[in-house]
DNA sequence: TCATTGACAAAGG
DNA sequence: CCCTTTGCCAATG
């Protein structure tokens, strides 16, 4: 499987994720079969340009502590990240460091590899994805 | 080529 | 909880 195809399954598995919940990086490496590759999912969502189509709702995948991950100091992305996050319904909070959290155990979203499809996955029509 | 960077994660203290 | 260390590997310079 080479880079392109791995952005591809990145893209394909996210799109899964159910309105209203939240995922994280090495649980969609994990999906895809490549456990060890968390950075690159990241690297896959970095790389996608906004109004896809079909959408892929990036923003409902957060680090495995819970927290939006920062886009480095003096960006806004995580920011946005909320914003779509509390769009949809997610609750958002804020940690005492300035950190944005959200509480897997009400949000969050970790099917194992075979159950994605019975879980609740299916497609989004474009208008409910904000992307 | 070689070195540095990450939208990461798990384990240890 | 927090912080540090270690493993990871495509992309970037």
């Amino acid at each position: 499987m080479d880079s392109a195809e791995f952005h591809a399954a990145v893209y394909e598995t996210v799109r899964l994720i159910p309105p209203c919940r939240v995922t994280s990086y090495g649980h969609i490496a994990k999906l895809i079969g490549m456990p060890n590759h968390s950075r690159h999912v990241g690297q896959a969502l970095k790389f996608l340009s906004p109004n896809t189509n079909p959408p892929v709702p990036w923003h409902r995948v957060i680090g495995a502590s819970g927290a939006i991950s920062s886009r480095g100091p003096g960006t806004q992305g995580a920011q946005r990240q909320a914003e779509a996050l509390t769009a949809e319904g997610i609750e958002v909070s804020t940690g005492r460091t300035g950190d944005l959290r959200i509480d897997f155990s009400s949000w969050g979203w970790f099917p194992q590899p075979g159950e994605i499809t019975r879980e609740g996955g299916r497609e989004y029509e474009p208008e409910e994805v904000a992307s």
